[in-house]
DNA sequence: CTACGTGCAAATACTTTGCTGGATT
DNA sequence: AATCCAGCAAAGTATTTGCACGTAG
């Protein structure tokens, strides 16, 4: 793949933040070190780079789609009241391995059928708990 | 809330496939015994049904929102390369209460913070791992 | 040098909203 | 009767695409 100035700056934002950001956002930030390049380039790196591996997309209910350019295996969590996205990383690394197998036992799927870093969880944030009291 | 004829179609049609139809194909079932009903009126009452619980939303990358009229708790599987989804049931009924608990334990998450059914696992489906040899 | 990337504007796809009249409780 | 719902058309939002020019490898 071709770096291009636009694509290796797109890709430095993607990766200098953990805020799961939109492409809108992305843009916004790019602007700011090139005034000059387009919404649709912004767009068109998102996929290039989401194609090539380089960072993941979130999809969820409720938001626009974002992108994760954080490199360590993590999973996802949304609140399904307010729409919140959260990273859950494992307390201990090698738990994420134990967690997909017994997700795979529990289902009767294969082993290689499951990416918990390309999960989503879904549930209510602790917020939210507190405010249905 | 108010049951119209039109929502009470709609809740039927959602209800009686396991298919996760889009907004789009409800319509076009609902056209055959209404033809007067309005594309509209099946994403209103589609958004209200959500809302009210009776039937769930899915939202997952590469696809438009698609619904879910099926009661007994079960959690979603997309491929992360043909973007197809499938329903997992756990092979026996009480292990989606243990698999929720390794969940929160394993990101020490609290209990009340996952919904099981409102999950979507990622990865890559029997097909696509064939065909990737 | 050539394939791929860019910026712009227009197009697309899906979903929501405003309005006026109609149906439900 | 009062409130909520329907149908239609128009608007909105997020994202993609066509095109002529530019640039990285």
């Amino acid at each position: 793949m071709k770096y291009s100035k636009q694509r290796s700056l797109v890709l430095s934002i993607v990766r200098g933040t953990d805020t799961h950001p939109s492409a809108e956002w992305v843009y916004e930030q790019a602007r700011k070190e090139m005034p000059s390049i387009g919404l649709a380039t912004v767009y068109r790196n998102l996929n290039a780079l989401v194609g090539a591996g380089e960072i993941d997309r979130l999809t969820a209910a409720g938001n626009v789609d974002r992108f994760d350019g954080q490199l360590t295996e993590h999973c996802h969590m949304q609140c399904i009241r307010c729409g919140k996205l959260q990273d859950l990383y494992p307390i201990n690394k090698e738990d994420m391995e134990k967690l997909r197998s017994v997700i795979c036992d529990t289902f009767g799927v294969g082993d290689k059928n499951v990416r918990m870093g390309r999960t989503l969880l879904r549930g209510v944030c602790n917020d939210c708990l507190k405010s249905e009291q």
